[in-house]
DNA sequence: TGTACATCAGTGAACGCGCGTTCACTGATGTAC
DNA sequence: TGTACATCAGTGAACGCGCGTTCACTGATGTAC
C-alpha cells in the first residue's frame, strides 16, 4: 500500500536489500539530517525494529551503504579508465568525466562517500577504507600509465593522482553544493559542459610533462 | 563556574557574540551531527530560551555564523591577493594557499560554510549569498589580471576561476576528510607540503597559456 | 538627582515530539530423521 | 510424506531521552522629564 515491494511472506529474504536501496532514497529526498532508521523502516514498509535484525544499528546501515557506494564508484571509474582507448591521457581524462558524472547523477551517494563523520577519527570502518582505496587506485594506475607513455614526468604518482582527485572533486563537491558557485544563473546544462571541459582541459594541461626550461620560465614570465 | 565568560551584570550585552563563537566551538569539538542549541546556550552559561532573544531558531544561528565565517574568509583570501608582490599568476598561487590554509586552520568553520543543507534549494539567505560572492570574485578578480597580463588566455574569467576553485576545494575537502585519502600514512605534515606544492603547481600550469600548437599537439603526443 | 515607565534580555517550567533501541513475543522457514 | 524441533526474521509495545520551541515571568537597563 505505502509501499511498492510486497512480500511473498513472512519472511521477504531481501530486507536488508529493500533497507539498503531505501535508506538511500530517504538520503536523496530529504537531507542526511533528517535522516532516521525509523523513517527507513516505514518506506520498506517493515516494523521499525526490523532493521536490527540486519544491523546492529543506524550508523551501521550508513556505513554498509556507503561501502556499497564506493565499491559502485570505484567500478563506475574502472569501467571508465578499461574501456576507454586511446593514450593513458585520453584515459584519465575520461576517468575524470566518470567522476563529474557519478556525482551528479548520484548526488546522494556521492555525499554519502565524503561526509565527513564516516571517516572520523579512530573508528575506521576497514571495508570502507578498502573499497575507498580500490577507487583510488583507478587513478594511481592512470598516472603510472601516463608516466610510462611519457605524459608525465616520472616519480611518486600519488601526488600527481591527488591532484587529479582534488581537481575532480572539487568540481563536483561545488557543483552539488549548487549555490555555492555564485555565477549568477544557476547551472542549466548549456553552462555546464563548458564548464566541466575547461576544468578538466586545466587538469590535463597541468598534469602533462614540460621541457624543464619552460617550467622554470613560466611562472615568472612578464 | 562552567564558563570562562562572566557578564558583570543580568544583561551581559554580547550573548550574540558569545553565541556565535560557542557554536563554532561546539561544531569544532563534536560534529555538526550532535550540534544542540541547548548545548550551546548550556556552554555559553546561560538558559537554552535565552538564545531565541538573538536568533529565530536554530538553523539561523547556524546561517549567521556561516555568513560570519565566509566574510572571514573571503577575506582571508582577498589579503593573500593584495599583500603578495609579484605577478598576477604569484599572487593566484598564495591565494590558493591561503585557500588551503583556511581551511586546515579552520576545518569545522570550513565544512560549515559548504555543509549540502546551507546551499539548498529555494532557501536561499541573500546575505550568505552576497558573501559567498565576495569571497569568489577574489578568484575572478584574479583571473583577470592573469588574463591582462597574458598568463592566462582571455574569454570569460569565471572558468578558469572556477577551474582554480574547485582544485583548491577539492584539495582542502580531502585533507579535511583524511581517510579519503588512501595514502598510506596518515598524512603529516612532511607529507602535506609536497602535496600541496604539487597540486598548486599543476593548477598553475594547467591555467597557463599555451601556443595553439602545443595545447593541440600535447594531449595526442605520444 | 529622582521618579515613572517602557523596553530589553534574561529565567525556568512546560509542551509535544520522534528518535534509537530493547524486549518478549510469534509466525514462518529449514532441517533431521 | 510427516513430524519434531531449532532457528530465523518479523511484530508491537515500551523505555528513556534530549531536542526545539513557547510561554508567562521578572529583574536590569535606558529614557523622559
Amino acid at each position: 500500500m505505502t509501499n511498492a515491494i510486497r512480500r511473498d511472506g513472512y519472511h521477504h529474504g531481501q530486507l536488508r536489500r529493500v533497507l539498503l536501496d531505501t535508506a538511500l532514497e530517504l538520503a536523496s529526498t530529504r537531507g542526511l539530517q533528517e535522516f532516521t532508521l525509523r523513517e527507513v523502516a516505514r518506506r520498506a514498509g517493515v516494523s521499525h525494529a526490523a532493521p536490527y535484525h540486519h544491523f546492529p544499528d543506524k550508523e551501521a546501515l550508513l556505513a554498509a551503504l556507503s561501502a556499497e557506494i564506493f565499491t559502485d564508484f570505484g567500478a563506475a571509474l574502472r569501467t571508465a579508465w578499461e574501456t576507454t582507448p586511446g593514450t593513458a591521457i585520453v584515459r584519465l581524462d575520461a576517468v575524470g568525466r566518470a567522476y563529474i558524472h557519478f556525482a551528479l547523477t548520484h548526488p546522494a551517494a556521492f555525499r554519502l562517500m565524503f561526509r565527513p563523520e564516516l571517516h572520523m577519527a579512530g573508528q575506521e570502518d576497514p571495508e570502507l577504507r578498502e573499497v575507498g582505496e580500490r577507487a583510488f587506485r583507478v587513478l594511481v594506475d592512470g598516472i603510472v600509465a601516463a608516466q610510462a607513455e611519457g605524459f608525465i614526468a616520472p616519480g611518486d604518482p600519488i601526488l600527481p593522482a591527488l591532484a587529479a582527485w582534488s581537481m575532480a572533486h572539487g568540481l563536483a563537491s561545488l557543483l552539488l553544493e549548487g549555490a555555492a558557485i555564485p555565477s549568477h544563473a544557476p547551472l542549466d546544462d548549456l553552462s555546464l559542459n563548458p564548464l566541466i571541459e575547461t576544468v578538466l582541459k586545466t587538469l590535463q594541461q597541468g598534469l602533462l610533462t614540460r621541457t624543464p626550461a619552460a617550467q622554470e620560465e613560466l611562472p615568472t614570465a612578464r
